[in-house]
DNA sequence: TTTCTCATGTAAAGGGTTACATGATTTA
DNA sequence: TAAATCATGTAACCCTTTACATGAGAAA
């Protein structure tokens, strides 16, 4: 049900097809929200049914032809109305790699390190990213007032990614540790 | 599909039943993974069906018969797999309160304040859960080896409400500072 | 020559949530 | 008296993912 709040979110910063909002989405959402394409379409194709929101066509020559959404009433009115009603769903979260990491246990030392060392280097990646998306959307922390949600949950995402990097970096040095307690055991046999 | 290697993780550790395996999810796997009842009992239906665990019913005269799944060697081999491939698949997570705080724009300052106020105070609760649970579980940070993985992703789940309480922090100092300019601009007028 | 961008979607399968069902015992 | 604990599950629905389909132009 959350999806289309999301969409109707997005289309309060103007008209866009259902191309853009994926891209917005990856954009902007990306850190507490997937949604792919095709759920997209369908949800813009309820809502427009539901006449929450409404759709031209714009025919190109040179491109596939494209279909602009834009909100209505109705659908500012449920958005709104689902943004002060206080209401908040518990937060879902599905991670395949803290899952694999509280079974290390099953497996050698050294490919528990491999997988933080991976998830580290993808997270530094992430990071660096986002500072750069932050300096040009946001230069100098100026942000306008339409921009407030995106500034506070980029922000969110940025910590986001500090916290697993530092977290790998602690995770590694316990199982650094371990490995040479077992090492010193062995030495005493 | 990942399900399945959670239930088979958990049961590693010994055998439980249905009932056991969703309160042992709830208490280790609540940072990471969330399933239904329902979810965890069709799951171990279907696993059994591919021999990948075995059951069997355990009579019980004050309260209802319960069924005690075993680990089988498929299972255990099947997970080893799994844990040894490398491939980690993409997390996903929905937060209807990150999703809001994105659309904070739409709503007055204060309604968003509270929204940030609520969502500290029970991450600060969880923190204190799980400081309470990790001095039961791991009194001086001293863990079994066989619980190198929940050792590791507890810290993460205090790491990530803490990260939580410090982002509401910031956000709820700079929604005060907008505030504060908005009410200088109308003394300026 | 392969991949990416643009742009939209359908169909099928898989995974997750909600409602319902049972029923004794214990705790608030 | 109401709710929680113990214990299992089915059925229906909803949401998400994957595979497939089209097809031109541009960049690597």
């Amino acid at each position: 049900m959350a999806l289309r709040y999301a969409l109707l979110g997005l289309l309060t910063k103007g008209e866009a097809t259902g191309y853009e909002l994926n891209q917005r989405f990856k954009e902007t959402m990306i850190h507490f929200w997937k949604a792919h394409h095709t759920q997209i379409y369908r949800e813009l194709g309820k809502m427009e049914q539901e006449q929450l929101v409404s759709s031209h066509v714009i025919h190109q020559v040179e491109y596939p032809d494209k279909k602009l959404y834009k909100l209505e009433k109705q659908g500012q009115h449920l958005l709104l109305q689902w943004m002060m009603n206080m209401n908040v769903a518990q937060p879902t979260l599905k991670d395949d790699l803290l899952l694999k990491a509280s079974l290390f246990h099953l497996i050698p030392k050294d490919v528990a390190l491999s997988y933080l060392q991976k998830a580290k280097e993808q997270h530094l990646f992430g990071v660096g990213l986002m500072n750069e998306w932050r300096t040009t959307h946001f230069p100098g922390n100026e942000f306008s007032s339409a921009d407030l949600g995106e500034y506070l949950t980029s922000e969110f995402g940025r910590r986001y990614m500090q916290h697993w990097i530092d977290w790998c970096d602690w995770a590694m040095a316990i199982i650094e540790s371990e490995k040479n307690k077992e090492s010193i055991e062995r030495k005493q046999e």
